[in-house]
DNA sequence: ATCATTTTCCAAAGCGCTTTGGCAATAGTT
DNA sequence: AACTATTGCCAAAGCGCTTTGGAAAATGAT
């Protein structure tokens, strides 16, 4: 079914239906009515590739999502991202176009995605420290929004982030409040710029309260369960180990758990741990009570503001880029408690 | 840049540049090059969506997963999967369009899809018992390919799937080697089919045993971490606790382990686990020994295989639907051992 | 009843590509 | 030299939609 049989069908002009399905005001209530009704009977949809071609609007957003070729590692924030910012399109008539691109080759990507007029816009994934993808995106004209920000770039940007500085201070504080005075942290890879953010967070409170800022307590690597564990194994094993650990993602987190409780310690009592909880769907923090005391922020959330943010922009591609700072909730669980007596 | 344009630069006709750059023989090698130089220097990429009006294919495969609304939850192993399909299709010329749906509306998704003419064909994700959209995309004339299977769906399809059922059997057999005679089930939710099969394969191998199925060390849910703790907790405050428990998914895993550490048990000694292990990039088991013993099948391999069967299927309509069924391997690591004598 | 508006509809052009049908020019055969 | 194939190219139609510039019909004002 198309425009041009429905129309026949109808008797009346591919105009006058195409108007009726746009909800353009001239037309008739009756008529209107009459082809709304035979739309739906023969379940018809406009083509998109040709509203397209005839409107010059993709009415469809790409995500390119950086995959790092070493570990093939897919950050497993993605996929909640993913269903957020998907909420938003489907709301607003928008398709999702995803990309995967081996890290460093997002250039080509993001010019053909361009040249192919395939997207009205992009979302940027995982920005790392100056990065070079946000000036490309402005040279090419292409709208754009960055699930994050970029350290090292100047010059405005739609972006949206979840505070990461003040949040890693924040906790370290919370930390040192209850008399923790080594504080190990567990990071990403600190080329990523959300990573990069923590770890001045973390360095910043320690440095407030005037406190030796100790590498030996510091690791960054990809956010797995294996991060977790070795570096807590490592960081306990220390001549003066950690009495708390600050760490970067949930999955991490079971394994810094696993660690402590693997030497008999408890969780909360022995060794403090705050980690940063995405609140993906599949790994909450405990039900009622949350388990890990966490800076917590919906990356679903993320994504679908994210994702309005720039339907917006194409819309109104004049007004000087949105930016949005969340600040991460401190949620309070069983797995801090006043630093131990020696 | 475009077509027209292109060749008018050229002094040739749209035909001639539209033929060169598609490889077509009637075009002189020299005007070939000349054209494709230029293509390259203007940053040339033919228009999808004309493209694709013109041809009637759109050159792009959807993927409609559903996300359950109870919990929200987005399937993890969804990530991985999609980075390997995303492979096939950079490799094939095709764009990824993704559609987040609520479960069970389905349906309009496929059918507004099918009739926008936006993707030449779907992959079905997370199949259920009975599941009806196998049936609806027949009748839609929408090629497809399932990633997974559905049992009570009659008549041949598409499909790629490991085999659960044996995977599970084996896997019990191999428990009922080391001499465990109670065996824990942690299953995920058992109206998904693989669930459904994991648990036949259970049952399968404790029945040839001669072992009595207790359905009080049986359970199902969504495959959180918090499951398998919490399932894991239960079975071993029973009278009769299950000397091994074979689990559906390595984050239910992580919960199994921390239930069973947390009573001071080692795992592999007190008692024995097995779980399923899709090979998530963010969810390695253990670096050089693996620590859980496994069923292991890649599900990136599955969505690079299953994305090349359906671009296949689209080549080829006319073809017998191919099925593809893998093997899982059993990978032993340190999580089993013998039974423990009482 | 006449003229000016407004309402309701339409024909046709155009979006950027592929592809059909055909026409010169060249090469190959006798 | 005359005829047939082959090669290399082109003009134009068509994919399914939107949108412009009218035009006919209905309505309102005088």
């Amino acid at each position: 079914m198309n425009l041009k049989k429905l129309a026949q069908n109808l008797g009346v002009s591919q105009t006058t239906v195409s108007r009726a399905l746009n909800g353009y005001p001239e037309v008739n209530e009756a008529t209107r009515n009459r082809i709304l009704a035979a739309a739906r009977q023969h379940n018809y949809a406009p083509n998109t590739r040709a509203k397209g071609l005839a409107t010059g609007r993709a009415h469809a957003i790409g995500h390119v999502i950086p995959v790092a070729t070493r570990h093939e590692m897919v950050n497993p924030v993605f996929g909640d991202f993913i269903a957020g910012a998907s909420e938003t399109y489907s709301r607003n008539g928008y398709d999702m176009l995803l990309t995967v691109v081996e890290n460093g080759n997002e250039q080509e990507a993001y010019s053909t995605l361009r040249a192919r007029g395939v997207v009205d816009g992009v979302i940027v994934h995982g920005p790392r420290m100056n990065d070079t993808r946000i000036a490309l995106l402005d040279s090419l004209g292409l709208p754009f929004a960055v699930h994050g920000r970029a350290t090292g770039h100047s010059g405005p940007y739609a972006w949206l982030d979840v505070n990461n500085r003040s949040a890693f201070r924040r906790a370290t504080h919370f930390l040192l409040d209850l008399g923790h005075q080594r504080i190990g942290l567990i990071n990403g890879l600190e080329h990523m710029d959300f990573a990069h953010r923590r770890r001045m967070g973390y360095e910043e409170a320690l440095a407030e309260r005037g406190i030796f800022i100790d590498p030996s307590i510091m690791r960054a690597d990809e956010m797995t369960e294996a991060h977790g564990y070795r570096s807590t194994r490592e960081m306990l094993d220390l001549v003066q180990p950690p009495t708390a650990i600050l760490c970067s993602s949930m999955i991490c987190a079971l394994g810094v758990r696993r660690a402590i409780e693997e030497r008999g310690y408890v969780m909360g009592r022995d060794v403090s741990v705050i980690t940063h909880d995405d609140a993906l769907s599949y790994l909450q923090n405990g039900d009622a009570i949350p388990i890990f005391t966490a800076t917590r922020s919906s990356v679903r959330d993320a994504g679908r503001r994210l994702a309005q943010m720039l339907i917006d922009q194409i819309a109104n591609p004049t007004a000087d880029p949105e930016t949005i700072l969340l600040e991460a909730e401190l949620t309070v669980g069983t797995s801090t408690g006043p630093a131990p007596r020696i």
